[in-house]
DNA sequence: ATATTGCGAGACTGAAAAGTTTCGAAAATG
DNA sequence: CATTTTCGAAACTTTTCAGTCTCGCAATAT
């Protein structure tokens, strides 16, 4: 499962280059859309481990000789896929009142988490937990854009609302550190209850007074 | 993996009860301790899903045919050396003080979770996400009695440092859900200050005033 | 002593799944 | 049309591992 992931074969590229164009039959990719698609179908359906290649080429109408063809192994065509699924976020809002963007940011992101991408997310940090690879992938893809839009969204109420010297490492991990623990433990629904009871929890230690 | 855990085989149980005694040899407890050690030091090094009977055996110096003896099937060694393992909590302090409980609950929390248990932890949230049997198990031998007793703890304080009305466990999760965060995405470490930091924000927000 | 049960060692079976190869058809270029 | 490359289908090889079975010896009861 762990691998190294060598670069797409370089022999067979031929995307953004129409005057020059290789021979034969050109990559067809529908295919590779699709096969991509059912991977991630089959992740949110079975979580990361429970894959296997014959059944993304079956969900995908594809062959396994396809898949092959263009990544190294299966956990390349999994990467690959999350990346180009969690590509579009959940922007960090900006109505002017600390509150309300922490309120709003803390409910998008619950609604995340109970649809289609929260079974995505616990098949994808368990699976990272014995993957160094897709661990780095994860925190690259994911975690490190994200808490960089949230960080600048919070950033822009220092000394206004919130404390000049206020860690805002701490601070994203006291509101999103105890979503996850919930998605993945389980042991307590993710409500919109929670989000505006953490928000303002949270805020009341670390505003300004 | 996925199995159920048939009660252990009723015709060879001879524990408590010398007066009646089984015929044949007896079951040799030092392999029993040795099979779920090994099976322990085998999840913290390699996670879950990477082990192997053979393995388990090997390490233990044990036969194949002595694990499948006494346990159904490879899941059942894993549970029951976790529950053995998980057995010693740590106790929640009583200073009197809110903020030195909590401080100190949390300071002792994360020197689990960055010893030799933080791995066990990650492996076992990790393989829960596609075991429901062994979330179940993890909820209730984990979860479940710890958070009983940081409940009761925290519970002392209502009325006086906490307000009245606090939600207990929307506090426990702000409290650990970050750590267990930190330990599972690894974006930051585990520290002190952070046990500290956490706890004032926390308790900031909750306290009665 | 004899019967019974547990033990370690290791061979064995069967299933699952990663990755490869073969095949004939399809889609491109020259 | 000839050549090249890709495609889907499916057979194939190889590895890994769960779980079973057999053997000869050890430890206990009667």
């Amino acid at each position: 499962m762990t691998a190294l992931v060598r670069e797409p074969i370089e022999t067979h590229r031929q995307d953004d280059d129409p005057r020059q164009r290789a021979r034969g039959r050109p990559r067809d990719e529908v295919a590779r859309k699709r096969i991509l698609e059912a991977a991630l179908e089959l992740v949110e359906e079975l979580g990361f481990a429970a894959i296997t290649t014959d059944a993304i080429a079956e969900r995908a109408g594809a062959s396994k000789a396809t898949i092959y063809r263009w990544w190294p192994n299966k956990a390349a065509v999994l990467i690959e896929a999350l990346r180009e699924a969690v590509a579009q976020e959940t922007p960090f809002p900006d109505t002017g009142s600390l509150r309300e963007d922490v309120r709003i940011q803390l409910r998008d992101f619950i609604k995340l988490l109970t649809g289609r991408r929260g079974r995505l997310f616990k098949a994808l940090v368990a699976a990272a937990q014995n993957d160094l690879e897709l661990a780095a992938t994860f925190r690259a893809v994911w975690m490190a854009p994200r808490r960089a839009v949230a960080k600048a969204g919070l950033e822009r109420h220092r000394g206004r609302e919130l404390k000049k010297d206020a860690d805002l490492d701490l601070i994203m991990d006291a509101l999103y550190g105890p979503l996850y623990f919930r998605l993945l433990a389980g042991h307590r629904s993710l409500t919109e209850k929670l989000a505006d009871e953490l928000a303002d929890t949270v805020l009341e230690g670390i505003r300004k007074r």
